[in-house]
RNA sequence: GGAGGGGUACCCAAGCGGUCAACGGGAGCAGACUGUAAAUCUGCCGGCUCAGCCUUCGAAGGUUCGAAUCCUUCCCCCUCCA
């Protein structure tokens, strides 16, 4: 084996969970093979966050090595209805909905991927021509034991909870990519190991050769114990402002910190040990939170956008100051009046008047820097107030 | 098709005629302490014109002075049998 494939190795696995066969990887590496990598991705979701990226990632890496992605779109799957758990009766998607949300997956996963060697295809190409028959002898492959065996599904077959029978499918169609695409590696998250296993399964009794099995772990989102999702909302979206997200990484627990310079920062993993040291050397963990936090930023954003944010971060937070973009509002006023609960509620500092009053009756609200004791006190006409409700939401309020 | 179990607030989960806006836990929010970290302590945690009122316990009706709790019909989930 040469230099050149041990050092292609060590780039596509780090940070793996499994990789399988490894063997036959490395066969085609020392072949200098081009390979088709398949990663699938399903279309009701195209708000990408943090979690995607840990495969984007990976997806990347093979880039660098001159492979073929292949950026597969379950638009087919995403018709039919989404199959993944609670909301069994998700609303399936029009095509149009399927190309909007395209073009915003596009957009998105851009920012990690290169376009130039990146094909996005979508299953309902080949989905849409597989006849009854077809699909029914692709759905033979496989027994209802061993797809009760998949781990979601057992899950929720031991808790009473709902399997739609056309949910057996979606693991099929998957498999049933990888045959139409004819993928030489498929990438997943460690949740898609079943899936990605299946496709291996499937393409050998359509005589093709297995495809090779990347699983990459799954990120916990930013309560450091959930995988990171939007219905958890522990997530952090690849397009949210670059203030907020600045904000949501600085707010992660340090333990999870390290996680996440695993599976996403770029630094070689030689530096993120030494930074690891510097801390236990007695360097702020916040510090290096700061450069976690404004490589992201960076990535997303821009690189000033990452030292704003950092600017604004430690003058709102470590010298407590009042931010400087805080939105302005007017509200309409009753005889030169209007109430603190209902002005907060009306400029969304909070969801209802109730909000306002427990704010204020725990002490959290501020006008002008002065701690509100009266919950009913009122905003005189044509004066600028500043609204402070806890440490992080303000509102600059003129009544008029 | 038969028998049984179940649907309670963001999630889990008590309650089974009045004292229930509904025990408890989790999540969340706020305050204290901090590094907007973690941990910890305290308070809050349906809405409103807020010492009062209004709307909630799968849906719709009904019984009752009074229902999340009883009755009827309907919808949905689960288990076992066929």
């Amino acid at each position: 084996m040469t230099s050149q494939t041990n050092e292609q190795m060590d780039l596509i696995a780090r940070g793996t969970v499994d990789i399988l066969r490894e063997e036959e990887l490395l066969e085609y590496l020392a072949k200098k093979k081009v390979l088709t990598v398949k990663a699938g991705f399903d279309p009701t979701a195209p708000d990408l966050h943090l979690g995607h990226t840990v495969l984007l990632n990976k997806m990347r890496h093979f880039q660098d090595l001159g492979h073929e992605i292949c950026f597969l779109i379950g638009d087919f799957t995403g018709m039919i209805g989404d199959p993944s758990g609670k909301t069994s009766t998700r609303p399936a998607l029009t095509s149009e909905e399927v190309t909007e949300n395209a073009t915003t997956y596009k957009e998105q996963v851009f920012k990690v991927l290169d376009p130039q060697l990146t094909s996005v295809r979508f299953n309902s190409e080949w989905m849409n021509k597989v006849s009854s028959a077809e699909l029914v002898k692709i759905v033979s492959n496989q027994t209802v034991a061993r797809m009760l065996e998949r781990d979601d599904f057992q899950k929720r077959y031991k808790q009473e909870q709902p399997i739609a029978i056309h949910e057996f499918l979606y693991p099929l169609i998957q498999a049933y990519d990888s045959v139409a695409l004819r993928a030489d590696v498929e990438l997943g998250g460690t949740d898609q190991k079943f899936n990605l296993l299946l496709g291996r399964q499937l393409q050998q009794s359509y005589g093709l050769k297995s495809q090779v099995v990347i699983t990459m772990p799954l990120l916990e989102g930013t309560d450091g114990i959930n995988k990171m999702s939007k219905s958890l909302n522990n997530f952090i979206a690849i397009n949210e402002p670059a203030h907020q997200m600045f904000g949501k990484i600085m707010g992660i627990s340090d333990d999870l910190m390290w996680r996440y310079f695993e599976l996403l920062s770029f630094k070689k993993l030689s530096e993120v040990s030494n930074l690891r040291e510097s801390t236990l050397n007695g360097r702020n963990p916040r510090d290096v939170k700061f450069e976690l936090a404004s490589e992201l930023v960076a990535r997303f954003h821009s690189q000033k956008q990452a030292k704003d944010c950092h600017e604004a971060f430690v003058r709102q937070f470590s010298k407590g100051l009042i931010p400087e973009d805080v939105p302005e509002h007017q509200v309409g006023s009753e005889n030169g009046l209007c109430s603190l609960v209902s002005t907060m509620k009306e400029i969304g500092l909070c969801a209802s008047t109730s909000e306002a009053r427990r704010l204020i009756t725990q002490g959290a609200v501020k006008l002008d820097g002065q701690v509100v004791e009266n919950i009913d006190c009122s905003l005189i006409a044509n004066t600028e107030t500043l609204i402070q409700a806890g440490k992080r939401r303000f509102g600059r309020v003129t009544v008029v």
